[in-house]
DNA sequence: AAGTGGTCTAGACCACCTC
DNA sequence: AGGTGGTCTAGACCACTTG
């Protein structure tokens, strides 16, 4: 790595996380200053921020001025999950998708969900059911409320022609998000939609969001039984 | 944004992420090119490169050559987990952390979970349950497979001390992560050792590692009644 | 006070891929 | 073939934080 060859960002991201594999840098250690690196592997200061910043987005390393650069000395496991929309996830595992709304109703008031703790105000939202299907079989189904105070234009939607998960996704971008993961023993309304027997538990993700502090959506979606989660390897590249 | 300020990568971000979030463009619409961006708020292409790549790291936007740069037409939740050592996670929501070894014992063949498809040679492993207890309630029972190949020296170590789930983390980095998140009911042993009725179902997380293409650990970790799994939001930035 | 990482610039060249 | 994003550089200055 020493000799007249340039190097690039990921060359000398190879490198140094090739020396934290291999335990030349245990969790911990110091390693050496950005300008050392390059000089070593003969490129610009810049090059190597690049490699490393990349690395500590990762949570291998951390980065602090004066301190200097560190394995991270209790590294966690970082995964990505990336949530489609659900037609989306439906069709790409190969089976027809339908959707069915079962009920679509206006509140005067919305439900704790919805409000920010310190909101006191009634909020105005629509509820909205709907079951998503992979080849007629229940897929997901989801519990949604919308707050008709940011989403007014959602009552104007037609949502059996469009899911309110597609129309959210595309038409009211947000600026943040929750996101949980638990299991959950179906209601008795539930177990009959996904076609279970009652108290069964299924895996549930809710979601919350919104754009700036204003709440656009909550939503609880129930998942078949035998739904896995599998995340996205941030590690895997070339 | 026009006026004689130098506008940072951070500033460029917001001004752009701003256009998508009030609608000026929407998923599917086509950006300016960076080069105009960086005219019209005063500041270097590299510095509208920053920000374009923060926003196509977040899945906000795609970017080609020479077919400029859209906004994601299907847009994504995109949730990062932390999965940090079951030890740190206890001890973090305020509980006393303690842990049990409940076996560990050496096999000369590995089941399939560990070995690669196109691998058929046998490889010897220790197999390892541990149970984690918060409060001496039991928090996650962990089912792993070590290779004795990859670590051989995970036989030397007191497990009764330091919880394999620690010890690798510390002394195996990986390069390489599976992870896959399910419900899953409970065998009769792991319901005893939970200490719920037989046949609960339970949030169950497996993750499989590998150094390059060398196996290191499988484990399947059952967690406690109510356990929730949080995502850290991308977005949540000052 | 000083050392380290973070950012920005202007310019150059490259790589990819659509037009 | 040409237009776009991707990378690299050298240098400058800034911001943080620790010794």
């Amino acid at each position: 790595m020493s000799t007249g060859v340039r190097n690039s960002w990921q060359d000398v991201r190879k490198y140094v996380r090739g020396q934290i594999l291999n335990l030349t840098y245990r969790p911990g250690d110091k390693l050496p200053r950005d300008e050392d690196i390059a000089r070593e592997l003969n490129c610009a200061r810049s090059t190597v921020h690049r490699a490393m910043r990349s690395l500590a987005e990762d949570g291998i390393i951390e980065r602090r001025r004066k301190a200097g650069t560190k394995v991270n000395p209790d590294p966690v496991t970082r995964a990505t999950l990336d949530i489609p929309i659900t037609r989306i996830e439906i069709e790409s595992r190969g089976y027809t998708y339908r959707h069915q709304l079962i009920e679509s109703r206006v509140l005067k008031a919305a439900p704790a969900h919805l409000v920010r703790p310190s909101t006191t105000d009634a909020i105005p939202v629509c509820h909205i059911r709907t079951l998503h299907l992979a080849d007629e079989r229940p897929f997901v189904f989801e519990d949604r409320w919308v707050s008709l105070q940011t989403v007014p234009e959602i009552r104007d939607v037609d949502l059996a022609e469009i899911s309110a998960n597609e129309w959210l996704v595309h038409n009211r971008p947000y600026s943040n998000c929750d996101v949980e993961i638990f299991v959950d023993r179906t209601t008795d309304t539930e177990a009959r939609i996904m076609e279970v027997l009652s108290g069964t538990s299924l895996l549930v993700l809710e979601r919350t969001t919104w754009i700036d502090a204003a709440p656009i959506t909550h939503v609880r979606a129930v998942h078949a039984k035998g739904y896995r989660l599998i995340s996205t390897d941030r590690q895997a590249r070339p």
